[in-house]
This record gives C-alpha cells, sequence and structure tokens, in this order.
RNA sequence: GGCCAGUUGGUGAAGUGGCUUAACACACCGCCCUUUCACGGCGGCAUUCACGGGUCCGAAUCCCGUACUGGUCACCA
C-alpha cells in the first residue's frame, strides 16, 4: 500500500487539482494591482473592526485598481446564524463597501459574481478534498484517529511534563501509524479527520514579512494542524490556504488574531506550492471597560461593536467611515483638513502608517466628526437625511418633517452658510431635540426655562413693544436697535459696555430683554439667532406664542 | 506556562540618533468676541516618552533586562 492508495482509498472522486488550477487562472491586472477579500462568516452583526478591516481592503484594491472579494466563511455550521450572510451584505451595503466579486443578495436570493467562485466555503468543499488528496499522496497529511478524549489525555500529559501543548512529533499518534494500519482502521470504520503532516522543526526560525510590523520572527510551525474536520469541511488554516490562492488573492487582510498562525499559514502555502500572499494583520478597536481594564471591543458585551449602534443613533455613515479612516492612517486627519472637498477615495492609504497597538476607541472624537460633518452639509441635505432616519427611528417627527419641510430647512440654514457652520447637531437623533420648538405640533407640553425678568408687567410692556415695532423686513441690525431701544425705554442698558461700567444703574441689559423674547418665543434660554427664527415663525405666530406666554 | 507583539498627555497620535525646551486633532479648563448658544480667536494642559541598565559627545528614537497589557496555543473563525 502506498500513499497514494490511502489517498484514494478517503477521497475516490477528488478532481485533480491540475484540473483546478486551470480554472483560476492567474488574473490579468496590471503591475502593482492588489486583489484583496473580506471573508467573514455568517456569526451575526458587523463587527465594527470588520467594517474597519473590510474597509481597508477595499481601499488597498481600489486605490491600485485591483480585485476586493467578499467570500463568505461558512465552515463552522454550528456558529452560523441565520440569515448571517444578509446581515453582512446589509451592513456592508450601508456603508458603500462594494465590492466586485463574492457573494451578493438580489432579490432575497443568495447568488453570486465573479470567475473565481464558489465564494460560499460550504460549497467549495470538492476543492479541499482535492488539495487534500495531494497532500496525502505526496505523504503531507494523514488521517487522524483520535477521539476528542484521546487528545485531552495528550494535553494533560503535556500539561504534566510542563510541555508544549499540541498535536506534535511524538505526541502525535496517528501520525505514526502505517499506511496499512491507516487504511485498516478506515476499513473498519473508524472516524477519522486529516491532519498536516507538519514538515516543520520548532527549534528552527522563519522570518516573516507583515505590512503594518514589519519582520517578525517565529519558530517554524510542527503542529500537525487539522485540515478536513469530521463534518468534512475545512479548517479556517486549509481553507485559507486553498482559497486565497485559487482566488489570486496578492494581499491578506486581516485582524491580528491571526499573526500568530502565520507559521502554519505559511507553512501550509508551501507544501501545497503555492505563492505565499503579502500579509497586513490590523490591530483591533479596544475599549476601557467598568474595571478599567483595556480590551478589545466585544461582540457580545459591547453594544458600540455594532455598525447599526451607530445607525441607530443618526450618526452618519459618511462620519463613520471618516473616523475609521482616522484611527486606520494617522496623517489622514491631516490630510482631510486640507483637502475638504476632496473625497475619501482620493486618501492614499499607506501599510506603513497604520498603528500596530489598538486604538481605543474614541465615541467622542466619532461624535465630534459627526458634528462637522453634518455642519457642512447643505440644509436641503440635512432635511433628506434626517427625514430618512426621522422615518425609521421617530415616525411622528417624520410626518411633521414632511408636513412643515420650509421650516425645518429654514432652521437648519441658521448660520450653516458661513465659512465656520453652526455645529449643533451631533447626529440625526440630536434635530428632534434640537430644533423642537419650532413646530406647532410640538410646542405644547412643556416648562418655560426661568429667566430673570418675572414681572409681569414688564413683560407685557417688552413683548408688546417688541410687536408694535416688529417688521420682518428688518435686516438684523436694525431688529437688534429696536431691541436695544426697548432695553433703554425700560432702564436696561443697550451697551453691554455701560452695564459692565455701571451695573448699578440698570435694571438689567439688553441681554435680559432678548432672553425675555426667546422664552417666550421658543421656552428656551438657547436657541440659535433669535432674529432669523423670528423670520421663521413670522408675526402671526410669534403673537400667538407671546399670548401663550402671557398666559402661562 | 510556551510563542508573538505592543507600551509617547485624559484620548487618537507625530516622531526612525542632534532641527523636540515632544507636532497635530479630540476632550477638558481659562480668557476674548458676542443678544443666549454655537462658530471663531487666543492661551493652558507630557520638563518628558512604562521602568532599570548600557552604547554614544548626544536617545522617545539603538542594545539588553524587568514590568505591564494584548494576541495565540480547538475537529471556532
Amino acid at each position: 500500500m502506498t500513499n497514494k492508495d490511502l489517498a484514494d482509498l478517503i477521497f475516490p472522486n477528488a478532481e485533480s487539482i491540475e484540473n483546478i488550477e486551470k480554472k483560476y487562472k492567474v488574473r490579468d491586472l496590471k503591475e502593482g494591482s492588489v486583489v484583496t477579500r473580506f471573508a467573514p462568516s455568517p456569526t451575526g452583526f458587523v463587527h465594527i473592526g470588520s467594517l474597519f478591516t473590510s474597509f481597508i481592503a477595499r481601499k488597498v484594491a481600489r486605490q491600485t485598481d485591483g480585485v476586493f472579494i467578499l467570500r463568505i466563511e461558512d465552515t463552522d455550521q454550528k456558529r452560523t446564524v441565520e440569515n448571517g450572510i444578509g446581515e453582512i451584505i446589509k451592513d456592508l451595503e450601508n456603508y458603500g463597501i462594494n465590492y466586485d466579486e463574492g457573494i451578493i443578495f438580489e432579490n432575497g436570493v443568495v447568488k453570486e459574481k465573479g470567475n473565481y467562485g464558489p465564494y460560499l466555503q460550504s460549497s467549495r468543499k470538492t476543492i479541499y478534498e482535492a488539495f487534500a488528496k495531494s497532500l496525502i499522496e505526496r505523504d503531507l497529511a494523514y488521517p487522524c484517529f483520535c477521539t476528542e478524549e484521546d487528545l485531552q489525555k495528550i494535553k494533560e500529559e503535556q500539561e504534566l511534563r510542563k510541555d508544549r501543548l499540541g498535536y506534535y512529533g511524538d505526541y502525535a499518534k496517528s501520525r505514526h501509524l502505517t499506511i496499512d494500519e491507516a487504511v485498516l482502521k478506515i476499513k473498519n470504520g473508524e472516524k477519522y479527520i486529516i491532519r498536516l503532516k507538519s514538515p516543520g522543526d520548532f527549534n528552527k526560525k522563519i522570518e516573516v514579512k507583515d505590512l503594518v510590523r514589519g519582520r517578525i520572527e517565529f519558530p517554524e510551525n510542527d503542529l500537525d494542524i487539522v485540515l478536513i474536520k469530521g463534518d468534512g469541511l475545512p479548517t479556517y488554516h486549509f481553507a485559507h490556504a486553498v482559497d486565497d490562492h485559487l482566488m489570486r488573492v496578492t494581499h491578506v487582510i486581516r485582524g491580528d488574531e491571526w499573526i500568530s498562525s502565520l507559521p502554519v499559514h505559511i507553512q501550509l502555502f508551501q507544501c501545497l506550492n503555492f505563492k505565499v500572499p503579502k500579509y497586513a494583520h490590523l490591530s483591533p478597536l479596544m475599549k476601557v471597560d467598568e474595571n478599567g481594564v483595556r480590551r478589545k471591543l466585544s461582540k457580545r458585551h459591547d453594544p458600540e461593536s455594532a455598525v447599526s449602534y451607530y445607525h441607530e443613533r443618526g450618526i452618519p455613515k459618511e462620519a463613520v467611515m471618516l473616523y475609521i479612516m482616522t484611527v486606520a492612517n494617522s496623517n489622514f486627519e491631516q490630510w482631510y483638513e486640507q483637502n475638504r472637498d476632496a473625497k475619501l477615495e482620493d486618501f492614499k492609504f499607506d501599510f506603513k502608517r497604520v498603528g500596530s497597538s489598538g486604538a481605543l476607541f474614541d465615541l467622542d472624537k466619532l461624535n465630534n466628526i459627526s458634528k462637522s460633518y453634518i455642519s457642512r452639509l447643505t440644509a436641503e441635505e440635512v432635511y433628506e437625511k434626517s427625514l430618512e432616519y426621522a422615518k425609521e427611528f421617530d415616525k411622528e417627527f417624520a410626518q411633521i418633517l414632511v408636513d412643515n419641510k420650509d421650516i425645518a430647512i429654514a432652521v437648519f440654514s441658521i448660520e450653516r452658510y458661513q465659512k465656520k457652520p453652526r455645529k449643533d447637531y451631533e447626529n440625526f437623533k440630536d434635530i428632534r431635540k434640537e430644533t423642537w420648538y419650532i413646530f406647532d405640533e410640538l410646542f405644547k407640553d412643556f416648562t418655560y426655562e426661568e429667566q430673570k425678568v418675572t414681572d409681569r408687567e414688564l413683560l407685557k410692556k417688552i413683548i408688546s413693544s417688541y410687536l408694535d415695532s416688529y417688521d420682518e423686513n428688518d435686516e438684523e441690525d436694525k431688529w437688534f436697535e429696536k431691541i436695544k431701544n426697548i432695553a433703554s425705554m425700560n432702564n436696561f442698558a443697550a451697551n453691554m459696555k455701560d452695564y459692565r461700567e455701571h451695573p448699578e444703574d440698570y435694571l438689567g441689559n439688553v441681554t435680559d430683554i432678548a432672553t425675555v423674547l426667546r422664552v417666550a418665543l421658543t421656552s428656551k434660554t438657547v436657541t440659535p439667532n433669535l432674529h432669523q427664527i423670528s423670520r421663521i415663525l413670522g408675526k402671526e405666530k410669534m403673537k400667538e406664542r407671546f399670548d401663550k406666554f402671557l398666559q402661562a
């Protein structure tokens, strides 16, 4: 019996790898073009860290006129979640991460595009088998008959002897079976999996290059890692090597939890006679938890790790992307500052500028980016986007926006079109909170905020003087002159300097008068420009609101 | 425990042997502008780069050690 016989016994119908190779032609791309992929498991929502990784992978492909692939790694049926694929595709779409090849969703049906598929690992079973078979033939893989209990025993023995953990060397029992023994066990119906017969030597070093971290030295891998599991599907390691080779991926961009598997992966590529791709391992986004411990943002414990978290809060997706880019490349912020009109796509991403220590996810910073982003939108855009948000999360407000489009746009316009616009809204959820008072539908069930002037006669006098003198054609200066007049007439200082010099000569100052009007009109002591709010309200509505105020 | 990596202010960071008495941005604080707020302007916020040693005329930058943090050591990805 030979290795070939063993291989034929295990995979009698496997296709030849030569045939498979022929179907996956070397890509015809221009020099320097990069092929990347995002390869999530369908285990639930997209993690903000995955968005980060996929964004960079896509960016790198785009900026070199390369190819970006979406591959679904569903080799663990136990963890696969219902509609996991749909969720991933939706989230990616939401954030504008489009791809050239991979799994797509069309009319609720999972399909694919591209010539290097299938892009669903569970559909690639026969391909993995073919390569596994070739490894067995070449004595680089073997069937392992160890049970879970056997493995447990090995581990205990290793712990007892303070030896390195893992399936290797003399501990790798099945490795030392003769072919005839293995064949016999298979014929007897014993369960088995396929393991790599690692040619590595732990005492030798290999040097690998990571695009983010530079050179790293590792001991060679000597673990006989699992290639094909008991369910017939490949492990991540094996699928990674086979898929990324066949799909002609040039740059593997992934989370840094993979960095210690590098010796395994490189060995696998070599055993399979594949060209080793370039690797870039990205640090995870961190957070500081309740105990003050710095740790990775977790899918299980941290709601802010889900991209939907930002969506629900009305944080614009553009802001999220801007933030991600800020974390990804330290020079992005300054570039963006100097190229405000440029597109995100124009920025040249550079692996050398990726931090290697794991950034703390900074919500303050995100909020600030979001605030600035919204401040640079036109009022119409703010209207559209906040309406879109409200339609999904605040139906009542959505209706109000629809019924009062002109008013809404007018409020959003206040002090917007200036060199440095107001930054009132951190997200689209804030908009209701910041503007509700302008809409009659919402201008009820509130309490007027406290202010300095409380004398009813004086309030009446101020209000009627304002109404008498109000002319909606007045420009702001003239309008404010009139308020100053009202102040003077009532022994309030019209001029702040006068007031500061002799406060005892006055009952108050013009600020107090403006506040009376502001509160009467909006119930609030703090609002954007009162002159513009007056204009938006119009004289009739102002009258109504003044009446309401005086009756309160 | 083995292996690998990381450690510059409250946060993200710039920095690759002298130009650093450590950029820039966020946050925070103060002042100014101002009808409130926001915007804006000005200023403050690490005498010091986890710690200890070494190399050097000179170190955040190079070397060694220690500490701490993270990752990994599955028939999960």
